[in-house]
DNA sequence: TGTACATCAGTGAACGCGCGTTCACTGATGTAC
DNA sequence: TGTACATCAGTGAACGCGCGTTCACTGATGTAC
């Protein structure tokens, strides 16, 4: 074998890395193979060396964004209390560093509406990585029976989500800032009202 | 003058029309304008006598779109009590039918992501027409001050169309159902919440 | 009323360009002896 | 240890195609007389 045995692995990992976060930058028909390849340093001759097609990149792209995206969740919270870290996950979510850098953020707000306009081979790819990261929030969502915190989950991500949309449209004035806060009102709101009555369980 | 003074405004008025409903199914650049043109029954030659640009054609489908969805609210709110008027819009948003026909739906869940990336004039559109959508649910939250209506509309609006982003992605199953009813309670409990307190005004 | 003319919305061929994909080739590197 | 060979990740020219845009032309229709 030339090459050391892992050589090819870590180009092809390079490549995913460093497209996921053009894709989500330039949407995901926004950007071509051939600067997808120069971005990892390399010409578009052996891309399909490494992919099928540009298609199945876009699918390794966003889940490897979205399984970054669920990671970071768990390291900042690690030191968290458990009833603030739906809160800690909520703050950093819905900020203007966020908003201002699509490229390192989460995926659904920049890629989520065209991916389910994609192929059902590539956008059932998508509801996977959405259902792990809805499970993972639902985590987060204590004294709750645990359909009752997946669909607090699914609520909050979806106000997050929009409000990430939304805030990117205005652009980044007072309207935008607006929004943000309205958002990052309702889910905190939310994620607090969630405990308190520490209701009994029912399933 | 050939044909009738307002042939042309007739025909003008068809292709935003039709490609309203096409971009939105397709995505903003998920469509040409040689089809665009076919949609509205002509061919593609004549489409600079019309616009003097793509861009210029998809700024004025767009604001067609979010017209008609502020329209629409307004006249299915009209014969519905005043504290029934949000309910009634969150409830015709979140529903299945919407999820599965983006081509007459909102335009946020369907072109949002696409059209922040625009550019800053193409923005700046969409970003007024977003406000005025604002500004109409908020004149659907009553008895608390402006701003404070203004931030629940926000987060009503980025909730519904950040669920129906997410039931999309989810396709039509068991996950995209819970993804809707899921941002439908927590809409209409903001819109239930919003006014038994009574809350003293404070502006 | 009838006829010649002017207008211009719409046609369809053509353009340059960038895209995803293919393919013959290269050259750095691990292996065999 | 040194040399010849085999491998294959990566190169870059080329492909067919569809796109947005341009342009010379057409022909239906309103106007002038």
């Amino acid at each position: 074998m030339r090459y050391s045995k892992e050589h090819k692995q870590e180009t092809h990992a390079r490549i995913v890395r460093k497209a996921s976060v053009r894709l989500r930058e330039k949407g995901a028909h926004g950007i071509g193979v051939a600067d997808l390849m120069k971005d990892a340093g390399l010409t578009h001759g052996g891309f399909y060396a490494h992919f099928d097609s540009r298609e199945a990149l876009v699918i390794e792209a966003f889940n490897y964004a979205m399984d970054r995206a669920t990671e970071r969740w768990r390291k900042v919270t690690a030191d968290v209390a458990p009833e603030k870290r739906l809160a800690t996950i909520v703050d950093g979510y819905l900020t203007t560093v966020h908003r201002d850098d699509p490229g390192q953020g989460c995926a659904v707000p920049s890629l989520g509406a065209e991916i389910a306009r994609e192929t059902p081979k590539t956008r059932k790819a998508f509801a996977l990585k959405l259902e792990q990261m809805i499970d993972m929030i639902a985590d987060q969502i204590l004294d709750v029976p645990r359909k009752t915190a997946r669909k607090q989950a699914m609520a909050t991500l979806a106000t997050m989500m929009g409000t990430i949309v939304m805030s990117r449209i205005a652009g980044n004035g007072e309207l935008s800032e607006e929004i943000l806060a309205s958002g990052r009102e309702a889910a905190l709101a939310r994620a607090a009202a969630a405990k308190p009555p520490a209701k009994k369980k029912v399933n």
